[in-house]
DNA sequence: CCATCTTTGTGCACACGTTCACAAAGACAT
DNA sequence: ATGTCTTTGTGAACGTGTGCACAAAGATGG
C-alpha cells in the first residue's frame, strides 16, 4: 500500500471509510470478471472469496454504499459493477500524464490494466531531449518544458511520477502548481505537498524489506526438533543478540 | 498498501505491530541518507519530518524495538540504522527470483533499490525459450523449466512475480512448491497461498483508482454555493444521478 | 551538586477496522 | 397465505493504530 494521505482530516461525514475504498478495486475486478462470464448473480461468500477477503467485511463494506443486495439471492453482477465504477469515480475519464518514461515509466505507459479502466494516458513526459518524439506505446514523449501546458490543456489531475528519486521533488511541485491534486510517487522519496493534494506511493523494495522482515521471523520460529532447512536467518528462540556500541 | 498475511493470526508473542513494521523502511531509508552525510544524531521530530510522519508515531515505533534514543540529546544515527536493519533481516542476504521478465520484469531486475538492501537477484526466469540466454540487467534470462532447481539451488524464500495475470496462480503454486515463502505479486489477481505464505501485491490500477475516488470528492465538494445538495457524492458538471435500472 | 533545558518513552483516550452472530428480508414452493 | 430456506445488513464486541500530553532521563552549565 501505499500511503500517505495529505487530505481532510477524517471522512466520517458523508464517509467511506478508507479501508472500504482500498478495497473496492479489488470487488470491482472480481465482479468485472463474473460479469464476462455472464453469471448473474452473486452471493457476499463467493464474492469474497474470488476477492480475497473475508465475507462479513465485503457486506459491511458494500452496506456503506447503500442496500444493493437482495437477501437470500445475493448481488446483481451487472448492478453492483456500476454502482462500485461511479462511487469510485470511474464512470467518467480520468486523463493521466507520466512523468519520466525510463525503464519503469515505459512498463507503466505499456500496461494494459491502465486504458480499461476510466484512465487515458494524456500525455508521457521526459525530461532527456533526445528521446523527445520517440514513440512509447503509441505515444509520442513529450520534453518537460511543456508539462504545464500539457496539464492544463487536458485538465489533468492525476500524475505518475517515475524519474529517478532526486528529480521527484521538483517534478511534484510543478505538477501541483499546474492544477494536478493526486499523485501516484513510483520514487523512492517522501514527496511534500499542500493540503488538498494525495499522494499514493509504490516501493519494491520497502515491500521486499517488508516481506524480509516476517520471513526471518519465520526462520527464526522454525521447530527447534527438526532443522528442517538451515535457513539463512538469525538464531532462533534467544532474541538476545546484543549488539554493537552505543556511541558516545 | 498492499497485502494479504496468510501468515499467522498474530503477532502478540514478541510483536512489533504490523503498521510499525511497515514503516519502519521508511525510517531506514531517512536514516541511510542521513549517515551518508555523516549526520551523528538526530531527533524524532527531524527524523519524523524526513519520513513524512508524526514524531510521536516515531517514537512509539522505536519504542517497540527497544530504548534506542537518549533523553534530551535524540538517536544515534548508525547505531538505529543497524537496529533496524537487524531488525528487518538486513544484515543478512536474501536471494530473490523474478519470475516474467517482460516491460515491468526487466524494469524490476533493472532497478538499483533493489540490490542496495539486501536483497539479490538469484535469478530472472522467462517461459518464453526465444528469450531464454538473453541478458538482461546483466544477468542471464532462464527459462522456467528450470524454476524449481534454481529455487532450491539458491535457497531462495522471496518470489517476485511479474507475469501475466492468467500464468500468475500457476507460477505462485510452482514457487511454493519448490519452496519459496514470501511472495511480492504485480500481476492484477488474488493468489491463494497455504498458510505460512505470506504475499504482497503491487497494483498500479488500484492505486489509481483509489486516487480517483478521492478526486471524485474534492471535485464533487467545490464550493456548490447554494444549489448544494449532498446527495450521492457526484461530480459538479454532469448531474447524472439516478442510475440505470434494478433489476429483478 | 544542583538547576535548567531538551527530548525521549509511554499511559491513556479515542478513532478506525475487523469479525461474530443473528434478526429480518425476501425468494420460492406448496 | 403460510412456512421454509437462504443470505443480507448491521449491532456489538473486540483488536489495532494514532496522537496527546507529560513525567522522567539525561545533557549541559554554573
Ligand atoms: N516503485 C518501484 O517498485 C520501482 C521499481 C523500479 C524503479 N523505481 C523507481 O522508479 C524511478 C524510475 O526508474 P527507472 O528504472 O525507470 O529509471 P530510468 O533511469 O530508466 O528512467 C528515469 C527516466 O526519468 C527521466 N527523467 C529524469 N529527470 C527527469 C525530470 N526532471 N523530468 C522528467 N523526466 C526525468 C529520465 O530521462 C529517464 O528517462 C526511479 O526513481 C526508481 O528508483 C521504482
Ligand atoms: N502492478 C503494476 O503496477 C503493474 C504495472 C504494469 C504491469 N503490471 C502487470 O505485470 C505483469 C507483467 O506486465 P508486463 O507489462 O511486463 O507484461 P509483458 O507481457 O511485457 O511480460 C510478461 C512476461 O511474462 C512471461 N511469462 C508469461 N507466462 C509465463 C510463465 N508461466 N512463467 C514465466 N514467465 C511467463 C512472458 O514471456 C513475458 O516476458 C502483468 O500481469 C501486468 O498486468 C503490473
Amino acid at each position: 500500500m501505499a500511503t500517505g494521505r495529505t487530505h481532510r482530516p477524517a471522512t466520517r461525514s458523508r464517509g467511506i471509510p478508507e479501508a472500504t475504498v482500498a478495497r473496492l478495486p479489488l470487488y470491482l475486478r472480481a465482479l468485472t470478471a463474473l460479469s464476462e462470464r455472464s453469471v448473474p448473480t452473486v452471493s457476499s461468500e463467493e464474492l469474497a472469496a474470488a476477492a480475497g477477503v473475508n465475507s462479513a467485511k465485503l457486506r459491511k463494506d458494500f452496506s456503506y454504499l447503500g442496500s444493493y443486495g437482495t437477501r437470500g439471492v445475493g448481488y446483481d453482477v451487472e448492478y453492483l459493477v456500476y454502482q462500485i465504477s461511479r462511487e469510485l469515480g470511474l464512470t467518467q475519464d480520468w486523463p493521466v500524464v507520466i512523468v519520466g518514461i525510463g525503464n519503469l515509466g515505459a512498463a507503466l505507459a505499456n500496461y494494459g490494466g491502465f486504458a480499461s479502466r476510466g484512465f487515458r494516458i494524456a500525455a508521457l513526459i521526459d525530461a532527456d531531449p533526445a528521446q523527445t518524439g520517440k514513440q512509447v506505446a503509441g505515444l509520442p514523449l513529450r520534453h518537460s518544458d511543456e508539462l504545464e501546458a500539457i496539464v492544463a490543456a487536458n485538465q489533468v489531475s492525476i500524475g505518475v511520477i517515475a524519474t529517478p528519486a532526486g528529480a521527484a521533488q521538483e517534478v511534484c511541485d510543478r505538477l501541483v502548481a499546474a492544477g494536478v491534486t493526486s499523485i501516484l510517487n513510483f520514487a523512492p522519496t517522501v514527496l511534500s505537498v499542500p493540503d488538498g493534494v494525495d499522494v499514493r506511493k509504490v516501493d519494491l523494495s520497502i515491500e521486499l524489506q517488508i516481506l524480509a522482515f516476517h520471513e526471518q521471523r519465520k526462520a527464526g520460529e522454525e521447530q527447534p526438533a527438526s532443522a528442517a532447512r538451515p535457513a539463512r536467518g538469525q538464531r532462533p528462540g534467544t532474541d538476545g543478540d546484543v549488539p554493537a556500541v552505543m556511541p558516545a
